[in-house]
DNA sequence: CAAAACCGACCGACTGGACGGTATGGTAGC
DNA sequence: GCTACCATACCGTCCAGTCGGTCGGTTTTG
């Protein structure tokens, strides 16, 4: 038959996220959104929260897989690490917004969801900041990309905004030269 | 005697979200938080959407205001009115964190509140955009300033961060020889 | 002037629905 | 027949919003 799986119940939440607002992802709508009973729902994820989990995971996950492909095809100059990651930012505003989306519903739920998070985030900025002549503008540039992708995930700009492109450019041009 | 009013009802309501959590912002809190009964609190602001919606424009207004203050000080220079904007950030920062919690709240609740935020943003990023000879370089700028803010609001980076204070005067520097 | 009528602020019990989670039973594949 | 997967029914709780009513003050009126 139709064979659910976890991942397809992740996409279902965000599906939910996405349409109706953080605050109605509900386990009822979850189920209903990929054709599930909540019965069925709950045997994949035993609680909310476990589901909140998930979705962060699978979000985190996709962004460091994306950053990986950007060093895979770009040698490993000085300030490639930055780029890999300002890629990765932008790469999530344009794909999906999963990663936005369960942020909003995973701080709204429960803030103390997003320590994977705020681990990972430490991490790259030690990464980067070691990789790099100039740490703290190295920094500066991956805020603003930060601050474009939040700015996304708040609808404050749209994804069609010419602006959009030419900022994008001009930042992984920055982290280009930074040496 | 005790006379309530809608400010010290908003001050409460980023109270609850302060210790409790967006998801927790829930009339019944609210009214406790302020010494006032679910009826009291339903008096003043009719439903809950008009709570949030308040909560923004309190918060927002307070920006504005925190903006206008910066430019009073520091005449109208070239890179100013991005410095103003940058600098307002930085205090939303530090002083309190009313502006993001409420941001949180309503995105959650309900992400149609966020369309005078929205306005407004395009507005500050116009005025920004005029005033200067090298818009791109300033919008990442105020990029930055976001990213750090949101980056504070999610708890990704604490208040007493070495890096703080010197990632903002570094902003502030290269919003002053923008031109 | 004083009583009556009115008004805004506030209270607190109540309701109806939403939502997370449980309990139980059914079914398909190994 | 055991396990993984899924459905149905149900429970307890939480919460936004309603409603009738209290109380102190102000305005109207006889």
């Amino acid at each position: 038959m139709s064979k659910v799986g976890k991942d397809e119940i992740i996409r279902a939440a965000e599906e939910v996220v996405r349409e109706k607002g953080a605050r109605k992802l509900t386990l009822d709508a979850v189920a209903a959104q990929c054709g599930l009973s909540k019965g069925g729902l709950l045997h994949h994820f035993r609680t909310k929260q476990a589901l909140l989990q998930a979705m962060l995971e699978s979000a985190v996950a996709r962004e460091g897989g994306c950053a990986a492909d950007y060093l895979a095809r770009a040698g490993d100059g000085p300030g490639t690490a930055l780029a890999a990651r300002i890629h990765s930012m932008f790469s999530l505003m344009q794909d999906d917004e999963s990663l936005p989306r369960s942020l909003i519903a995973a701080v709204a739920e429960d803030p103390a969801l997003l320590e994977p998070i705020r681990e990972k985030e430490e991490r790259v900025r030690r990464e980067i900041c070691a990789s790099v002549k100039d740490p703290e503008l190295a920094q500066l540039l991956l805020f603003a990309s930060r601050g474009m992708f939040f700015a996304r995930v708040f609808g404050l700009m749209e994804p069609g905004d010419p602006q959009f492109e030419r900022l994008r450019e001009r930042l992984l041009a920055m982290a280009a030269d930074i040496d």
